[in-house]
DNA sequence: CGCCTTTGACCGGCGC
DNA sequence: GCGCCGGTCAAAGGCG
């Protein structure tokens, strides 16, 4: 039985299709063909609203320099960011009794042995919808408007580069985000995110919270929705597809007003190219 | 002082 | 059953 509760993207052989040799060519196909893929019908016509502009976009190099990785390097970022993959738990109760919750675990972790193992035992890990981009970028850890905290570090099999594991700073989020470079193209960033935020805070870090009038929310568009950055709002659609796959297993219309519309990629040079996109392996 | 990163150890899942 | 590997923990140290 193919396991879709286990949309690993740490699946080598998935993984080698999006980096694969021919990764230059990799940024330079259709995107709407991927987003498609996805049933997202985006339309160039559609970039009024939700723009992504807003120096959403990681990549867009007009970060303020917040985060200890970024500010060195910002403005060097180059543009292009690839959609590769949505993986969508399947188990829609998953989702809310995330096993993964950081109290919960620091508490087991605090208590002596015993508990520990039992509870592991007991609350089988149970992944979270992920989805992952791909982002050409200098900057390891793209600025994506939410506080993160490093909680590991891993070298990567058949990879130079590490992998690095985050956990949002919220004590009640869960979502997790893994950053790696391809190694097939060092200059290609893999974001994954696991998860969704249970909260709207986009707080940069040391740097106060992002509003609608902060200068630094670049757009400062008027009547702009909270500003999502890029892979959040991928993470909106992600989140209508997973509700509406839980209850009717297709996809919603993004362009219709549920969710938000897609400006176009190239105009906006926000999504850059959009290359590919990967179904559970 | 609080928050964050670093880093080695540990654990569980999975393939052989 | 064993070993590999990914993911997480947690102590220690750094930084603002």
């Amino acid at each position: 039985m193919n396991d879709p509760e286990n949309p690993d993207l740490s699946n080598e052989s998935a993984w080698r299709q999006l980096t694969a040799p021919d990764s230059d060519d990799f940024f330079d196909r259709d995107t709407s063909n991927i987003l498609s893929d996805f049933s997202w019908n985006l339309h160039h016509s559609s970039s009024d609203h939700h723009r992504l502009d807003s120096g959403v976009t990681p990549t867009a190099g007009v970060r303020s320099p917040v985060t200890t990785n970024l500010h060195s390097s910002t403005s060097s970022c180059s543009s292009s960011l690839a959609v590769i993959e949505v993986s969508t738990s399947n188990n829609p109760s998953a989702t809310s009794s995330s096993s993964e919750d950081p109290a919960e675990n620091s508490t087991a972790a605090k208590t002596p042995d015993t508990p520990k193992k039992e509870k592991k035992k007991a609350q089988k890990r149970i992944r979270q919808p992920r989805f992952a981009f791909m982002t050409k970028s200098d900057v390891d850890n793209l600025e994506d408007g939410y506080r993160w905290r490093k909680y590991g570090q891993k070298a990567v099999k058949n990879s130079p580069f590490p992998r690095s594991y985050y956990r949002c700073t919220n004590s009640r989020c869960t979502v997790k985000k893994r950053v790696e470079r391809s190694s097939e193209d060092p200059s290609v960033v893999i974001t994954t995110y696991e998860g969704q935020h249970c909260h709207q805070n986009i707080g940069f870090p040391r740097g106060g919270i992002l509003t609608a009038h902060d200068p630094r929310n670049f757009t400062s568009h008027h009547h702009l929705p909270p500003p999502l950055p890029n892979p959040y709002y991928y993470q909106e659609l992600l989140h209508q597809l997973h509700r509406d796959n839980t209850s009717s297993t297709r996809l919603p219309q993004p362009t219709t007003g549920d969710a938000p519309a897609v400006s176009n990629p190239s105009e906006e040079g926000l999504l850059g190219d959009i290359v590919q996109t990967m179904r559970n392996p």
